[in-house]
RNA sequence: GCCGAUGUGGCUCAAUUGGCAGAGCAGCUGAUUUGUAAUCAGCAGGUUAACGGUUCGAGUCCGUUCAUCGGCUCCA
């Protein structure tokens, strides 16, 4: 077969090749690591196999200049300029990712980022001197003589551990080489916006138990404005933190007393019990009951469900009167003891029994984060049992459920099935049958889905819903996990049609996950403008002067008694102030009453949504946004003016 | 837990080489009675995270602890 490049040269093969295998054949290995190629101008996969006549255009990173490349180039470049700076400083890993990159270096003088701007200024100096580079090939004892010389003992480890017949590629740009499998700009020249971001420590491997390094972030673009326009975001997501904004709004606070443990405000409390209202009327309309099980419970439950084996590092636990206890870290024996409380009939399930449940799990104090990450959180929990041959049709109740909430909040999502980790109970047999299960509920549904080996919780398989926030960062939300292995520890039982007893499968789920850190996402997300039904205050009377304060609280009293959460602001100030602050609060409704409202009976309505909405009486007011409310609508918010 | 940084009134931040802890906002008091993002004046508020050390003298230097921030490992 012929194959014609773009620059018009013809290449024969006498059999099939895929795009990189032709890729390699022209570029000497330039091409590994590509990202696309075209064959008759349609994009395809670099794994595509070839097998006519056809035109090819690769797309090879280093023709194109892709942002991986450029990044991986300027991770290079930082190492160069680490070496030219301290040159006893050892280097690890310095790959792209996905907002820029980092290098990995072992240095016995610690770097702070005051020594950034050193730096920066020699990876300028090096990308000014226009070093090429060069790609070459070494074996693996000469590789490894090469790094030993230059006492890299990273860089010695990293090709020991690579495979036998693997190629060992070194890029070399002036006087520094680097292990690498590229690819790489073509010069130095090409990193042309870059920016060094942040210091942070980082395992050898990604493995505790190893040294830690210190890791250099930084990130790179193709031009000025992009890395500017980077920036900005970044700047714009500070703005958002749910704890800055947690702070501003009063919604939740922690203290020195309670690391990881957070105390919730009065506005906060208004905002989860709003959300949790939604919560309980969507799950009682679904077939759920609700129950509460004790925060506290005997050590040996937790012995027989498997938490104590398992889990015990993360748990709270004392003995009392010499009985030893634990704080619950999972809701689900607490489930287990309420359906063996009596017998079942198979007609009773699936049995779905919801808790929103307390639990505390002593989480590593560097991985505590805001509400995201703490101690002590709520779970918005549901244990149910059914029967072996209700779980396809279960999970897919489930999965839409779960779906109706995410719409609800505009949130985007991904999800994943997670299968047996390492530490597991129960035998493999109950484990593939419980994956499968899974995985054709989904498929059945037409969901796609990515496997993530080995992620699954200890007792069972589970499919997790990944929420992306405003940042891009993904949060676990959702998870639907499918548990043999508790019923069987328990011996649950239900009577099935036969008469005879039969053990029921649990499936084990929640939709926000923790609704602190829900709520922590949905702050974020709405930049702390909540939509009005979530909103702590949604409406606030501001009379132009205390002349109108008693029309004022006349139309304060009348929305109250609508039940909606209403503030009158009678100080005596100007009525700019007052607006100024009720916007700063986020207040989603202002109304603004003097004489002329007082004369009509009317209010003068200031939105966040649409600014300045004109006179309303107080009945049409009350309806439009009752409305709004129960309906739970959140209105588009109009851009900021500040 | 590990690496690095940080910790000053309720909040946001100042305080030269170690030399009298300050400001704005918020709060309180008084004046102002206001028409769509900040009215004016006065008052009060701090054992500089805690503990220990060096020093004539420590917010500042050193040590320990605690907490927070950015990551790593983990994870809802």
């Amino acid at each position: 077969m012929k194959v014609t490049l773009k620059d018009g040269s013809v290449r024969e093969y006498s059999e099939p090749k895929t795009v990189i295998e032709i890729a390699e054949d022209i570029s000497a290995g330039l091409a590994r690591n590509t990202c696309a190629g075209e064959v008759n101008g349609e994009r395809v996969d670099l794994r595509t196999t070839i097998s006519e006549d056809c035109t090819l255009n690769i797309l090879t990173a280093d023709t194109k200049g892709g942002l991986a490349t450029i990044r991986h180039t300027a991770s290079h470049v930082l190492a160069q300029a680490l070496k030219r700076l301290y040159p006893e400083i050892q280097l690890a890993i310095g790959p792209s990712v996905d907002d820029g990159f980092y290098y990995d270096v072992d240095s016995a003088t610690p770097l702070t980022t005051d020594d950034f701007e050193k730096i920066e200024a020699e990876m300028k100096k090096i990308i000014k001197e226009d070093l090429k580079l060069e790609r070459f090939e070494l074996s693996r004892e000469e590789a490894i003589k090469f790094f030993k010389e230059k006492n890299e003992p990273y860089k010695v480890q990293l090709i020991e551990d690579l495979p036998e017949d693997a190629v060992i590629s070194l890029y070399k740009q002036g006087e520094f080489t680097d292990l690498c499998a590229g690819p790489h700009l073509v010069s130095t020249k090409g990193v042309k916006a870059f920016k060094l971001m942040k210091l942070a420590g980082a395992y050898w491997r990604g493995d505790s138990k190893n040294k830690m390094l210190t890791r250099i972030y930084g990130t790179a673009f193709a031009k000025k404005a992009d890395l500017d326009e980077y920036l900005y975001i970044l700047e714009e997501a500070k703005k958002r933190d749910h704890r800055k904004i947690g702070k501003e709004m009063g919604l939740f606070m922690f203290t020195d007393e309670g690391p990881g443990f957070p105390f919730f405000l009065p506005n906060g409390m208004i905002l989860r019990n709003e959300l949790m209202k939604y919560w309980r009327e969507v799950h009682y309309a679904n077939g759920y009951q609700e129950i509460e099980t004790p925060v506290m419970l005997d050590r040996n439950l937790w012995i027989t469900s498997g938490h104590w084996d398992h889990y015990k590092d993360n748990m709270y636990s004392t003995t009392i009167d010499d009985q030893p206890f634990c704080i619950k870290p999972m809701n689900c024996p607490g489930s287990i003891l309420v359906y063996k409380m009596q017998p079942h009939s198979y007609k009773e399930l699936p049995m779905r029994l919801a808790e929103v449940g307390l639990v505390h799990r002593h989480e590593a104090s560097g991985a505590l984060h805001g509400l995201m990450r703490v101690r002590c959180f709520h779970q918005d929990d549901a244990h149910e049992f059914v029967a072996p041959d209700q779980i396809e049709a279960e999970i897919e109740h489930i999965v839409k459920l779960i779906n109706k909430f995410y719409e609800k909040f505009e949130f985007k999502y991904t999800v994943e099935l997670s299968t047996m980790p390492e530490d597991h109970m129960g035998s493999d047999e109950d484990w593939e049958n419980a994956t499968n299960g899974l995985k054709n509920a989904l498929e059945k549904m037409g969901i796609p889905y990515e496997i993530n080996e080995g992620d699954g919780a200890f007792y069972g398989p589970k499919i997790d819903f990944h929420l992306e926030d405003c940042l891009k960062r993904t949060w676990q939300c959702g998870t639907i996990q499918l548990d043999f292995q508790l019923p069987h520890n328990f011996d649950l039982k239900y009577i099935g049609a036969d008469g005879e007893e039969h053990q029921p499968v649990m499936i084990h789920r929640v939709v926000f996950g923790s609704v602190e850190r829900f709520i922590g996402i949905l702050t974020e997300n709405y930049a702390g403008k909540f939509p009005t039904w979530l909103s702590p205050v949604q409406v606030r009377v501001l009379p132009i002067s205390d002349k109108f304060s008693d029309y004022a609280k006349k139309v304060t009293d009348k929305i109250k008694a609508a039940g909606i959460r209403v503030e009158m602001d009678e100080r005596a100030e100007k009525i700019g102030f007052k607006i100024r602050e009720a916007t700063l609060q986020r207040v989603p409704y202002m109304l603004v009453v003097g004489a002329k409202e007082q004369e009509s009976e009317m209010v003068s309505v200031r939105s966040r949504y649409e600014g300045d909405e004109g006179s309303k009486t107080v009945d049409e007011f009350i309806e439009a946004v009752s409305a709004e409310i129960r309906d739970r609508v959140r209105r588009e918010e109009k851009p900021a003016e500040k």
